[in-house]
DNA sequence: GTGATTTTTGAAATCGTTTACATACTATAA
DNA sequence: TTATAGTATGTAAACGATTTCAAAAATCAC
C-alpha cells in the first residue's frame, strides 16, 4: 500500500507539506504542489480514509435504522436520505434491524464505537430509556418513530389524527364494526394510529372489539393471514383500518380468493399510499406520508448538527398528510 | 472520549495487558482480567473501531453497490446479502448509484481508500476495463450483472436463456410481433435478454423491428411511458418482452386505462416475479429470479475471500430461473 | 537453593494521517 | 544593513488501538 510518506520520499519533501496539498491548504509553492501531485500521479496514491477518520475524529457516515429494506415505505425514505447525504459527502450506513432489539442494540453501539458521527431511527424496539442513554454518545435524530421522552429531534407525521380522518371516512361509508391492525406493539406509530382510532369511535359511539384488533401484522402474507382470521370470527368486522399498504393488498387479495366483497363486505383502508396502492383492485384508500419530505427534513436536521455544529435538542417537524380515497371504501356506487 | 489508556491507568495496568483481555488472548491472570473488565465497565469503555480498522487493517464491511433501492428486485437481493453478512459479521455499506457512471466510480473508490474489505457490483456503469482496474485494489464479486472480461467471480443468472424462454412462450401464444424493453444500454443483462429474444424470433422467423426495442425504461412511471409509445405506432406489436415487473406493470396499467385489453390486444411478459406480478390484474407472466440465492451466494463467495482468504478468480455460479405463466399471456381463454 | 522453563506483564513501535510548533527563508521598510 | 513581518517547510506529537520483543515473575526439576 502506497502511504503519503511513499509520497513525500518520492516529491522529496516531508509528509506534512504532502498532506497540506491534499488539503488545499495555502502557503504551499506552487511548484511544491506539482511536486506533489506528480508524485500522487506516479504512485496512484489515494489516502487511507480509516488514518483520516482516526486522526480526524469524524467519519462522514450516518447510521439509518430501518427494519427492512423491503418494506417500499422504509425504501423511498431511505431514497430521500441518501439524496440530501449524498449532496453533502456524508455516507449512509444502512442498518437493518428486522424488529429485533437484540440487533437495534448493536446498531446503536455505532454511535459509541465512533463508527457512525451521527443515527436516525426510523422505528424502535427498545424502550425509549435505553435509547436515551445513547444519545450522549452522538446526535439522534427520529423519523417516522418518535417520542417525547427522548430529547432529540423528531420529523414526523401525525399518525393520530391520520388514523382518526381515516376511521372517520370508514364510519362515513357506513361502517359501524370496524377493526384495526398493526405490527409492533411498542412502536409510537402503532400508539398513535390506535389513538385516532378509538376517538373516532367514541366519537360515534362505536363499540371496540378486542378481538377486532390484529398486531404483529406486517407484509403482503400476513395480511392474507389476517384476513382469514377475520372471516372466521363469529361476529365479523365491515371495514378494517390497516398500518401498511402492504398489510391492506394482502387483505384485498385473500379477500378475491374468498369470494368476500371489498368494500361491500369489507371496507378496506392502508396506509402509505405506495405504488401498490393504485396498482391493486379495487384501488386502495389509503393515508399518503410525504415520505421524500420526512427523509429530507430528518437528513437535513442531522446535517445541521454535524456539519454546521449546531446544538440538538427536542424540536418536532410535523408534515402533513393526505387521504386518499379509492374504491376500497367506496360502499355508496360500487358495482 | 475514554481511550484504552483510561481503563489501564485505573486498572493500573499497561494498555497491552487491557487490549489482551479485549481480545480474550490466553496469559492473562483471572485476577488482572476482572481488574481491566471492572475498569471498563466503570468508565463505560467502548474500543474505537477506526482505531482498531486502522490497526488492524481491515474494516469487516462490503461495499454493496445497487442502481436504486426502490426497485424491489434489488432491495430483495440486499436483504439476502444482509443476512449472510450480519451472520458473519460484517457489515453492509449500502451505496446506491441511480445509474450514475460518476457515482459509481465513486463507490468503487471505496477499495482504493480502504474503506471496505470488499465490494459487490450488482449492476454497472462503467466499462469493464475500468472496472478491471479496481480489482488490483481488493475482492470484487459481480452478482446479476456479468462480464467474462473482469476475472472475478460472478453469480447470475442464464439471461439469455430465460428471454429466450419468455419470448418463445409468447410465440406459442400466437403472438408474432413482439417488442422489447429495458432499462441499461450498456447492461450485460439487457444485452444478453436481447440476445435471447432475437434467437427465439429469428428460429420462427418473425420480423424484428427497431421501433418495437424500447430502452432506457425502468419503473412503473416509464412503463407507462412506453405503452403510450407502442400505441402511437402505425404498426403495434401484439406483444411485448419487459426486462422488469415494474415496466410490465406501467403498461398494465396504462393499458387498462386505454381499453386495449390485455393480453388480448398486447400480452405482455415481466421479469422478477415481484409480489407485484401476482397483485395486478391481470396476473403477470414473468420470469421468477432465484434473488434469494443470488444475494446469499454472492455474499458467501466475498465471505470465502475475505475471511477464508481463497483466491479469487473467475468463477461462474450458474442459478436456475423459472417461467410463471399468469393471465397477461393466457391468449386462449381469456374472458 | 539453583538453574531451566513457562507464564505474565510492560515498553515501545506500528497503522497512515493531520497539525502545533519551530525554524528557515523571503520580502519589506527604515 | 538590519530589524520585522510574513511565507514556506519540516519535526514530532498526536489520534486509539494491537503486537513484537524483552524483562519480570512464577513454576518446576533436581
Amino acid at each position: 500500500m502506497t502511504t503519503i510518506a511513499d509520497v513525500a520520499k518520492m516529491a522529496g519533501l516531508s509528509r506534512a507539506t504532502v498532506s497540506r496539498v491534499l488539503n488545499n491548504h495555502p502557503n504551499v509553492t506552487e511548484e511544491k504542489k506539482r511536486l506533489v501531485r506528480d508524485a500522487m500521479e506516479r504512485l496512484n496514491y489515494v489516502p487511507n480514509s480509516t488514518a483520516q477518520r482516526l486522526r480526524n475524529q469524524k467519519t462522514d457516515t450516518i447510521a439509518i435504522l430501518v427494519p427492512v429494506l423491503t418494506n417500499p415505505f422504509f425504501a423511498y425514505l431511505l431514497e430521500a436520505m441518501d439524496t440530501v447525504a449524498t449532496e453533502n459527502n456524508l455516507q449512509l450506513l444502512v442498518c437493518q434491524t428486522r424488529y429485533d432489539r437484540e440487533k437495534e442494540l448493536n446498531f446503536l453501539s455505532l454511535l459509541k464505537t465512533k463508527q457512525v458521527d451521527g443515527l436516525i431511527l426510523t422505528s424502535s424496539e427498545n424502550d425509549w430509556e435505553i435509547i436515551t442513554e445513547f444519545t450522549q454518545y452522538g446526535p439522534i435524530v427520529l423519523c417516522n418513530e418518535y417520542s417525547q421522552v427522548v430529547n432529540v429531534p423528531a420529523v414526523r407525521m401525525n399518525n393520530t389524527e391520520a388514523a382518526y380522518r381515516a376511521t372517520r371516512h370508514l364510519i362515513e361509508q357506513g361502517c359501524r364494526k370496524i377493526a384495526y391492525s398493526y405490527g409492533e406493539k411498542k412502536s409510537s406509530v402503532a400508539l398513535e394510529r390506535e389513538d385516532g382510532f378509538r376517538q373516532a369511535l367514541k366519537e360515534h359511539s362505536l363499540p371496540m372489539n378486542k378481538s377486532w384488533i390484529i398486531r404483529n401484522v406486517y407484509d403482503i402474507e400476513d395480511g392474507r393471514g389476517a384476513l382469514n382470521y377475520l372471516t372466521k370470527l363469529s361476529e365479523r368486522p365491515d371495514a378494517v383500518f390497516t398500518g401498511s399498504d402492504q398489510v391492506a393488498t394482502g387483505m384485498i387479495m385473500e379477500a378475491k380468493k374468498q369470494n368476500i366483497h371489498v368494500p361491500g363486505d369489507l371496507a378496506i383502508v392502508g396506509f402509505d399510499d405506495q405504488p401498490i396502492a393504485s396498482i391493486i383492485e379495487p384501488g386502495l384508500t389509503t393515508i399518503a406520508q410525504p415520505i421524500k419530505q420526512m427523509g429530507t427534513r430528518a437528513m437535513e436536521t442531522m446535517i445541521e448538527v454535524i456539519l454546521h455544529k449546531r446544538e440538538l435538542s427536542y424540536q418536532e417537524i410535523l408534515l402533513p398528510f393526505e387521504l386518499i380515497v379509492r374504491d376500497s371504501t367506496n360502499r355508496f356506487s360500487f358495482n
